[in-house]
Formats: structure tokens, sequence, C-alpha cells
DNA sequence: ACCTGAACACCGTTCAAGT
DNA sequence: ACCTGAACACCGTTCAAGT
């Protein structure tokens, strides 16, 4: 419950929010919970933004922002489009319980539309007519949010994402090998898998490898 | 506020919080709200169900057995990959509010397990070592969900929507041309590509194409 | 076995009012 | 311009009790 140091801003509250759904997941926050963190009466943040829902858009809007766009290159279409989904992944990483949010600001944020129109002039010259590079476009920003934000590990203390974790493995191993043989053999992988750098190299490269499939 | 028939259920109450859901989306599924739809206080709720988690679970339990996963063919991996993702997605489509839910029991119910099954399976024959079937299954999974639970036009009436579309689409198409020229020149098919059969299958092609890039 | 009554600690939001 | 007080209609959940 710190005190607000001299005045609230709607950056000063995003950013607690922020804070607040990395720490404790997306349902601690909370405009009762927001106002708390700040020393002041939940009604104090209805000047700031007009109900909660535009306090999600901003959350949405400072993610999207915070992604380290590259300028274009004179590397191949792949290498581009590779590259720009790994700055947004490395932008969602650290908040799994937000990355969902991103999706309703990409085609209105300043940084999403700059997002957006690279990726549909990587797609073209990858061979895409207009159509295809919008669907598969949006499909591209929805994954790699699904990417970072299914993660079912989502704020769990580190302690609990262990147990969790071997628990999972144990459960997945004890099932019949008779009937279940490929999730028994790749149980402690399955258990295991998400956030390892591993799995988003991997993933990015099969999203990437899909474009070149269709085009 | 339809009276009981003859007594409550699992499978009823399960029934109604998800024609609750497609209705009115899923912030409307509330323990008080399915109480007062069965005729029936809130606090019986929890003698069927140990808290709103579990009822989340039961939901998310039978939308994936809700999938009518094909039987094993003769044919090559990647046409039955794509039949059973086609499955899933069938099995998703007519449900996008909750869509999202069933990520948390693919690896728990039966069903989902069978699923899970199959895809590692076609995966090794692809090519992939355990591991990395067992990343790209997880991933491909979420994919699958994204590609019908982010869909912003959910739950929203008909009518709503088409406006939404319209709004979406004179936004885009007014944006500065010289900046974003891919924007504007694809905004009717970024504003309206969700949902369209095309979107499905295009990006279904892509997942598939992508893992056939990675083996 | 299946359900209710009363109570608790939370939500988001509005409206009039204070400085 | 920025914030508070009081109030309203909601939540999920517990616990003892009824049939």
């Amino acid at each position: 419950m710190a005190k607000r140091s001299v005045r609230l801003s709607r950056e000063t509250i995003v950013g607690c929010a922020m804070d607040l759904a990395d720490a404790e997941g997306l349902e601690a926050v909370t405009i009762r919970r927001l106002a708390q963190e700040n020393g002041v009466t939940p009604m104090a943040m209805y000047w700031h933004f007009n109900d909660k829902e535009s306090l999600l858009d901003a959350m949405a809007e400072h993610l999207i922002a915070s992604v380290d766009l590259p300028e274009p290159t004179e590397e191949p279409w792949d290498v581009q489009l590779r590259a720009i989904l790994g700055a947004i992944l490395a932008a969602l990483r650290p908040h799994p319980p937000t990355a969902g949010l991103a999706m309703r600001q990409v085609l209105v944020a300043e940084q999403g539309l700059r997002l957006a129109e690279r990726v549909l002039e990587l797609l073209n010259r990858a061979g895409l007519d207009a159509r295809r590079a919008a669907e598969a476009a949006t499909f591209l920003l929805c994954s790699v949010i699904a990417l970072v934000g299914a993660d079912p590990s989502r704020h769990l203390a580190p302690e609990d994402e262990q147990s969790k974790v071997r628990q999972k493995k144990a459960v997945l191993g004890s099932l019949s090998p008779a009937r279940y043989p490929h999730v028994v053999a790749a149980a402690p992988e399955l258990a295991n898998c998400f956030g390892q750098d591993d799995y988003f190299s991997l993933n990015l490269d099969l999203l990437v490898q899909g474009v070149r499939g269709i085009s």
C-alpha cells in the first residue's frame, strides 16, 4: 500500500497494474487494489480511466509499445519475419499473465500498426496475395501471443511451479504405456517444455517455415 | 430463470454454462447466474462442484470430449495431422468464448490424452525427436485454440458485429497510406478475416507445413 | 444425498460533492 | 484538474442447518 509519491498518472497506474499482474496474476489487477496500492480511493481511478476496459486497453498498448521492432534490412523475408516475431516474443515473454491482452490493440496502437505493416509487407514479398497475407498476419500475431500466454505455469511461485511440473510428470508417466505410448515416453518434455528457450525458437521456426509452405 | 425440470446434475450445469457463455460471453458464467438459471440457490452449485475453477475445468473437459477424433488411416502423416487439427477446430469453433478453456484439460481429460497421443505419434513419424515433438505438439494445440479463441468479435450480437467490422474497416482504411500502405490496402481483409472458412483452412495449412519445415 | 439461509469479504461503477 | 464519501448491484465462498 505504498503511498503515492506526488501525483497519480495513467502511466504510473499502468506500470503498477503490470507489476501487479506479473507478481500475482491478471485477476489481482483490480480497480480497488490499484487504488490501495497507490494510497488513493478506488474512485480516483475513474478520473484517469473511463472504466476497467480502458485500463486493460492501456496495458495492452504498453505491452505493444515495448516491442523493439528491428529496422528493415536487405536480408530475405524469412529472416526478417523471424526477427520481428522474435522481437514480439521477447517483449511479451516477461509478462505471461498479460500477454493475451496484446491482441486487443495490435491494429489500434501506433506500434502495433507499424508491426502489422512490416509483417504484411514481408508476407507480400513471400508471395502471398493481400487476402492471404492479412489472414496469415493475424494468425501469426495470435500465435506468438499463444506461445507465451498459454503457459499454464502462469503466476505461480517458483517452488509451486517446480512441484507442479514434477506432479504433472508423475501423472503423465504413470499412464498406461499400452494406450498412450508416446505421451508416456514424452512425459518429462510435455510437463516441462513451456517457457524453455527451445520451445520458443522451435515454434517460431515452425511459423516461419509454415509461411514458406503456403506461399 | 427456467425452473429445474427434476434434479440438478454436473452435466446439466455444464451444459447450461456452455449455452450461457455462447450467448453472453464467458463473463456471464457466474455461480449465482447459473443457480438462478436453474431455479436454485447459489450454494447448491457447491454440492456439484468444489469451486468455480472446477466448473471451468468441467467445461474444458466437455469441450475436449466433443472433438470427433478421426480414426488412424494409411494416409501420410501430414494429411492425418491436418485432419486431427481440423477436428479440434471444428469442435471449438461453435464456442469462441470458451475455446481458451480447452488448454487446461488437454493433458488431463481422456480424450485430450488420446488426441495428444495421436499428434505425438504423427510428429514422430514426421521425423521429430521426442523433445521436439512434445514442444511442437503443445504449440499446435495452443495455436488451434488461438485460431478460434482470439476472435475479437466474440459474444457480440450479429448486428453489433457487422457494425464493428465496418467501423474497423473505416478506421484502418483512413490511416496514412504513406506510412501504412499494406495495412490500408488490406483494411477490408484485416477487419473481416476472423472466423471465415478461408482464415481457418489457410492457417491450418500453415501449421502443418510448418511441421514439415522443421522436420 | 441434495439443498437452503445468513453472513463475509470482495468486485465495478455512479453521482454528488469537496479542494 | 484531481480526488473523496456514500451508495448500488453485483461477485465467490463458508458454515451451519434443514429434508
